[in-house]
This record gives C-alpha cells, structure tokens and sequence, in this order.
DNA sequence: GCCCAGGTGGGTA
DNA sequence: TACCCACATGGG
C-alpha cells in the first residue's frame, strides 16, 4: 500500500510538476474559503471571496463586525449562506475571545488537540480541519475529500465507503509527515480528479491517457 | 429541468 | 454505530 501511494503520487508529480496549493493569500483566507467551499463547487466559493473580499478586510474583527445578514448576502454565491454565515462568525468570535485573533496561536500546541479543538468549533468536520491545519497553519494532517475518494476508489485501493478516519490513516500510516508532501499529494489528486474522474465511462477521453495515473 | 459540487450537524432506529 | 435529511447556489 505503501509502495501504491509513493507511485501514485510520483506519477502525479510527473505529470503535473509540483503544485503548491490552496488558492488563498493569507491563512484565514484559507479559514473562510475551508468553511465556504463544504459540499460546494469551487468556483461558487470564488465568487462569494472576491464579493467578501471587495466588501471588507478578510480577518475575523471584520467578519464579526458585519451583521450576519449582510454576510449572508455576501457570500449568497457560495450556496448554504445561512449556516456558512453563522459558522463564520462563530469561528471569528472564538478565534478573538481566546486568542485576540491570533490564528497560529490557535493553531500551535499538540497536533491532535489542536485537531480536536478544531473539531467541537460548529461546521468543522474531519475535512475542514486539516484543511485548516495543512494549508492555513502548514502543519502535516492529510486532507481526504471526495477527490481524495473517487481517484482512489478509481485506482482500487479503496471500495469507497471507508470512513474519513480510515482513509486519512491510509496516508498518514504510510506516508512521512511532511507539509510539503501532503500540500502537493491533495492538490495534484484535486487536479488530477477535474480531470478524469468525473468522466464516465472510466476515463475513455481521459486527456492524460496513456499517462493518466488511473490507467496504469 | 436535472444533477452535482473540495461537508456538516441533527435526528432517528 | 449507521443511515437520512436539510442546508442553497451556479454551471454543465
């Protein structure tokens, strides 16, 4: 399995070179876009951050000083606004009653009890959490999302309802944990994913044939 | 018009 | 623990 993975992930990096990722200019850029883009087509969450973005200053004092009905407005684009709104301003309260709004201290200590603080907030699942720990704090929790899924359901290392945890242990048992390694794997299987996976039947037209790592 | 997208939380059995 | 459903927009 092992062996599988560093291949996979070898043959990716051939292919696309290496990819360093997450589309965001500051870490609590990457905070908002982690909690906009759940269940949500990333070029919805594009619109929402440039409408943000344009709007206000992307730190939590900004978030929380909005109403939560002009945030609602504001990121309408990224579907779910409702919840999303809430969740942010939640997340931006915590962050500035426990840590002044100093993101790396919320994100320094232990990496599992960061994980799991993480973890109680409201709207941060198993994926936003390390979305938040590898690319917003650089810190080496591997991010598992439906990408993450279908490439390797693709490939037949997995049937495809293992758990988030199982799956996360895949790499993280296999895998050294180093940031720059987990940040290109998870980014080179999100491009690899736009490209093949949602094609059907099995990557016919797959651009990257013969080097499309699903047909090797 | 229909299906899906870089999930999460709450309810029920 | 294991399902089921609500949450909502925009693009193919």
């Amino acid at each position: 399995m092992k062996e599988k993975l560093l291949s996979l992930c070898h043959r990716l990096a051939a292919h696309f070179g290496p990819l360093h990722w997450w589309p965001a200019d500051t870490p609590f850029e990457v905070v908002i876009g982690a909690f906009l883009t759940q269940n949500t087509a990333w070029r919805n969450v594009e619109l929402a951050m440039a409408g943000l973005k344009q709007a206000i200053p992307l730190t939590p004092q900004a978030l929380c000083d909005l109403s939560t009905q002009r945030l609602e407005e504001l990121i309408r684009p990224a579907g779910f606004f409702r919840q999303k709104a809430q969740r942010l301003q939640l997340f931006s309260t915590y962050l500035l009653d426990r840590h002044q709004g100093d993101l790396a201290a919320m994100l320094s200590g232990p990496l599992p009890q960061v994980r799991d603080t993480l973890l109680r907030l409201k709207g941060v699942g198993p994926e936003t959490a390390d979305c938040i720990l590898l690319y917003a704090a650089q810190r080496p929790s591997f991010v598992v999302d439906a990408y993450t899924r279908r490439l390797l359901k693709r490939l037949g290392l997995l049937t495809g309802d293992e758990s988030y945890a199982v799956i996360r242990a895949l790499f993280m048992d296999h895998l050294p944990h180093q940031v720059d390694l987990f940040n290109a794997y998870h980014a080179l299987i999100v491009e690899q994913c736009k490209i093949i996976c949602r094609k059907r039947p099995l990557c016919e037209s797959c651009p990257l044939r013969p080097q499309c790592p699903a047909l090797l």
